[in-house]
DNA sequence: ATGGATGCAAAGGGTTTGCAGACGA
DNA sequence: TCGTCTGCAAACCCTTTGCATCCAT
């Protein structure tokens, strides 16, 4: 997603309204990159507006999900969606030990990851998991 | 996963029982590509067991996946989680239309997938999710 | 002022837990 | 027989829905 401005002017275009609580929610996604869950937004955004409810923090994410400035992404370790605002290309890394979740860049030639047989399947894009250890938990392993 | 007589083996190794219901619940995944939800697995093997309690399919499902002998996988498009009694390295297929989920074979030599900054992180495995439509509903869409 | 947004409560889907009775070893 | 398994009910977590009130426009 953009930033907080790039924000507003999308959702006033779409006829919708800016309230603070959006606006705050807005704050923190457009400079976050740790994929929080909705429970963690609504966590963060309350220290600013203690009195937000979890609905609106779970409509706000719901719309710029449906907007297309927010991805869901599901791991296999968590039961709870986190919510990611790089909506270009990229990949992940996964901390089996913290499940602390990373972007990681592609690569140019990536685009198309070798697929040996497709089963007729057409493909519309590739994603690839990592999965490993963060460096503090590799510490924390002795 | 194994066959049924090796899961047999397996259970009673550790000093757990051969039900009826483990056996068919055992039948149905040793045989079985299509990834089904907890809930798929209940109402297939209610056709032959139509007493069994959804409880013991999310039991012995959870006792598999604590083995080793059965994967838990989670997809972006739906909630719930899925089973996959392939053990081995290899990919997924999803289709972005009806969430059928292919396993797809590895390339001998994409267990690197390169990775342009690890940010540190010991990596352990990588695996991909190719996004498209399967060959139905390619034909659906027109 | 007016219709969308908020936030409460309640419901919903998927999964886990507690426990009495059943049954495999 | 003994200890585990089954299956019911209830609890649990995460998310969505319904609705009266509120407030951005």
């Amino acid at each position: 997603m953009g930033s907080v401005d790039e924000m507003i002017r999308l959702f006033r275009q779409r006829g919708l309204r800016i309230t603070p609580q959006r606006r705050a929610i807005f704050a923190l996604l457009a400079d976050d990159a740790s994929h929080p869950t909705a429970e963690e937004v609504y966590q963060r955004v309350r220290q600013s507006l203690p009195d937000i409810s979890r609905m609106t923090v779970y409509n706000t994410l719901r719309e710029l999900v449906s907007f297309g400035e927010l991805l869901e992404v599901e791991t296999d370790l968590d039961r709870a969606g986190r919510y990611d605002p790089n909506t270009s290309h990229h990949h992940h890394l996964l901390c089996l030990r913290c499940h602390a979740l990373v972007d990681v860049e592609t690569l140019p030639d990536d685009l198309d990851i070798p697929l040996p047989d497709a089963r007729g399947y057409r493909i519309v894009r590739s994603q690839v998991t990592y999965y490993g250890y963060c460096p503090a938990c590799q510490q924390a392993e002795d």
